[in-house]
DNA sequence: GTCTATATGCGGATAGAC
DNA sequence: GTCTATCCGCATATAGAC
């Protein structure tokens, strides 16, 4: 058996199983059964499920911030949709984190203190991003209405993915539609969009209503 | 020992904890040490741990089918306001509910079909709700745009207090306030309030920005 | 690096005495 | 109704051979 990197064969499958079955529900065992190794084995490579979790954690974090901090260059309704996009699949990809947030909090509560320190970061990201819109004229809205949506956008993209699957008609395992969610969170910037930027969303609101 | 009624205590003591710890971390054995019975006893009232958060997820459905009947009466801002006010109330008693969801649908997977059930209720409800508003007067919407507020309606309302949790700065064990995720889900309605009603909105936004 | 075998503990659930 | 004692299974984690 070649296995090149038998630990990042782990952290895929850990990932996959995660996001599928939840993190409370898969075990190491499982894990290890998925990638026809023994368990012991993949004791060899991580000391502990936690160490599986941290990394793949950490991943996460790095994907969001990068997207954070381009989230300043934000310009247009199109930008401002592409990086909906990009953010709502970066989340679909670690589904398990937001989705089991209650129970990794619980089960390792330093990633719960990280878990919070991103949701900063990303409420900043989200701030600037409101200003930039304001400020390119893109959108109109005071201050403190800039706020108020910079907060609705941070809930939406955090927790619209889990709250998918309470919606009936949606299979639990079917997969997300990134381009839905982020229409949905458009939605939210619609009543403040000027008059010369309501082409786009006119545009979008055609593709995604029907 | 007097314990008039040991399985109400039992599902009482059940409930605080699955909210104050999660659904996963809290077992019988635990339940019944804090009460200061016997996993036996405890046993003998629940054969299973399944059946007391079945028990416990009725009474949710009951307390939120029971809003749901009068949702349809709310007619003024201050009706709204009340009336998201009680449903935060009642999701926060059994906050448990909506933050393990995804381990209590995995769990239990006829409480998954139940939640969904209800969400689809709640979503009905909230269309009545907005429909009752828009025939008042007292928000101007087209028909497309209400059946959106409705559903950021439902998706906040259920979502906000998980939410919550992640923002730093506020303690996990620290208790939500009903009235502040009130407001919250009233900024979502805010751009649609006529003239006429904006009176009882800038009253609330002075009382909870400050 | 990978395996087999095993230690240790916990959670759910049960049996039977009081 | 309540207790003590116990079984069973699973999950994490380890030890030591190959």
């Amino acid at each position: 058996m070649a296995s090149p990197n038998t630990r990042e064969r782990i952290l895929q499958a850990s990932l996959a199983l995660f996001n599928a079955q939840g993190l409370a529900a898969v075990s190491t065992h499982r894990i290890a059964a998925e990638l026809g190794i023994s368990p012991g084995n993949l004791h060899y490579h991580f000391k502990a499920k936690q160490l599986i979790v941290d990394r793949l954690f950490r991943r996460f974090e790095d994907r969001l911030e990068l997207l954070n901090a381009s989230s300043n260059s934000v310009r247009a309704i199109d930008d401002l949709w592409l990086a909906l996009h990009l953010r709502f699949e970066a989340i679909d990809a670690y589904r398990f984190v937001y989705r089991d947030m209650a129970f990794l909090a619980s089960e390792y509560p330093a990633l719960g203190q990280r878990a919070q320190a991103l949701t900063a970061q990303n409420l900043l990201a989200a701030q600037a991003l409101c200003e930039a819109l304001v400020a390119a004229g893109v959108i109109e809205a005071t201050a403190e209405e800039a706020q108020m949506l910079a907060l609705q956008m941070v809930f939406t993209t955090t927790c619209w993915l889990s709250f998918e699957r309470l919606v009936p008609g949606r299979d639990a395992l079917q997969q997300a539609d990134p381009g839905l969610a982020a229409y949905y969170t458009l939605t939210l910037v619609s009543p403040y969009v000027s008059r010369e930027s309501r082409a786009y969303l006119d545009y979008l609101r055609g593709k995604y209503l029907g």
